[in-house]
This record gives structure tokens, C-alpha cells and sequence, in this order.
DNA sequence: TAGTTAGTGTTAATTTATTAGCACTGTGTT
DNA sequence: AACACAGTGCTAATAAATTAACACTAACTA
């Protein structure tokens, strides 16, 4: 069971938070909750994560930021495999596929042939373990 | 706001079964529930899933079989498009990064040429939109 | 036919999540 | 110094989620 699972909906939404901006303050957090409720409640539940230890914070000035203790690199990666998984019978490349798909999705030549390039060093990778 | 973003932690985890399993009986959800509670307590929770119209449920034989209001090719691309934002800046080639890079991930000639055809016509689009 | 099995509906108790109140502290400003 | 401002810690009330109990039904089986 993976840590982010155990979150309860406004934990979830608390953490996209401070994974998208990095790390947040208290009023950071409430700016970008939708329905947010008072500033004393988000405090309450960013304290609740502290404990939890899914964030620290750390003074910053007068006030504290949050930052999350599962580095986002991470927790990409876990939050990335669990969708897999429900959405695409575990077969990363199908999700490959939905997401160059995807409708705000105008990538440039330049990361195009990046991806390119990414996708030759797997072939290679490939007949390497063909040929042992 | 997204229709997954409102459910609790436990109405998630069973969506995310019947999302997997594509349809699943109280029974089947239960097996596949991590700490599982008591059937009743799934039969009530499926229920309240019902109600709030994620899922639906037909007879099959003698029992209940559910199975997602919203089809998993739009909850799947609600969920990536989600998670890119959270964990990629929005960056959905990121995202491709990090999914190619997935350990997990052996993937075959085969697809991987499937990949780059797909590429090489996202290349093509980008030469139209330069045209106009 | 009587008992067992595998379901169902409804309801209630308990636990957890969510919200917010209140008193306090340090800093800057007039 | 007196005030406002922006934060804090702690605590309590409320709402929602989670769990499970109980009574019932249809089908199968000995």
C-alpha cells in the first residue's frame, strides 16, 4: 500500500498542491484549494500531514513552508505505476499513447525528436539483452 | 472540479478495482480491497457509489455486477491530464519521459516502432500548423 | 422439506475527517 | 507605547466516511 493511497480526499488535494508549486505556505495551500475552507482549517490539516510525515516545513521569515518528504520524482513515478495499472492493464505504453494523444498536447519538433532519440537507446537496449 | 477528485479514500480505492477489472461483483471488490472490511460494509459503500452516480450495476444471475458510469478511456485521460499537472509542470512529453523510463517497462520492438510511427505523424501535424 | 449458501435492503454505531474558534507571539508603523 | 497585521498552537464542534448488525429472499442440496 502506497503512502499517497492513505491520504483522505482533502490530504490528497492538499499534497497536488505542494507537489505542483514545490512547497507551499499555509495561505499558498488555501489560495489554490477549490472551495477552500478557513485558514485555520488548512493549517489544521497541514499539521495532521506533518505528523502523518508526509510533509515537513521549515521557517521561512516569519512564517512556515511546506514541503512534501517523498521527493516528487518519486512520487511521480508511484502515482504514475498505480494509473497504469487501474487504466491501462499495466502497459505503460498504452498510457505513452494516451498521452501524446492528448488534446492541450502540442509538443514541439525539438522534444520530438528527443523522444526520438529516447526511444532508439531502448531498441538498442533491446538487442543487448537479445544477444546474451 | 473532477468527478474522481470527490471521493473518499475508500470509495477511490474500490473505483479504482472496478476501473481495473472493468466490472466487478461486491464480492470481487472486496477480494481485491487492501485491509478489507466486512462484505456488508463494501455492499454499502457500493451503494453509496451508485447513488452518487459513479457507478451502475446490473443483475447477473442471482447477484449485482457494477461497473463505472464514466468509461475508463475518459476517466483514464482525467487522471493523466491530473496527474501531469501535479507531477510534470504540465508537461505531458515529461510525463512520456518518466512512463519509458518505468522499470518495470520491457518494452518490445514491436511497440516501440508503433511508438514512432506515432511520432513521426505528430511530426507531420507540426508541419501542416507551420504551413497555414 | 429443512438446512445451507449466497446474495439482498435497511439501519445504526463508531471512527475519522473537516471545519473553525480562541488565545497567544513577534514585527512593523504611527 | 499602542495598534494592526500575519502568523502560530491548541482545542472543540460538526459533518462525513466507514464499519457492521440484522432480517429477509431465492436457489441448491441432502
Amino acid at each position: 500500500m502506497t503512502k499517497a493511497s492513505k491520504l483522505s480526499r482533502r490530504e490528497r488535494q492538499m499534497m497536488d498542491i505542494i507537489y505542483r508549486l514545490g512547497e507551499a505556505s499555509a495561505k499558498e495551500v488555501m489560495e489554490n484549494l477549490e472551495d477552500p475552507p478557513s485558514y485555520s482549517s488548512v493549517r489544521t490539516l497541514l499539521r495532521k500531514l506533518l505528523e502523518k510525515g508526509h510533509v515537513d516545513h521549515r521557517e521561512s521569515g516569519l512564517k512556515y513552508v511546506y514541503y512534501p518528504l517523498v521527493e516528487r520524482k518519486v512520487a511521480s513515478k508511484s502515482a504514475l505505476s498505480n494509473l497504469v495499472k487501474t487504466f491501462f492493464s499495466g502497459s505503460p505504453l498504452q498510457a505513452v499513447n494516451s498521452l501524446l494523444d492528448m488534446d492541450s498536447n502540442e509538443i514541439s519538433d525539438e522534444e520530438l525528436e528527443h523522444l526520438q532519440a529516447l526511444i532508439l537507446e531502448k531498441k538498442k537496449a533491446n538487442k543487448n539483452r537479445a544477444k546474451k
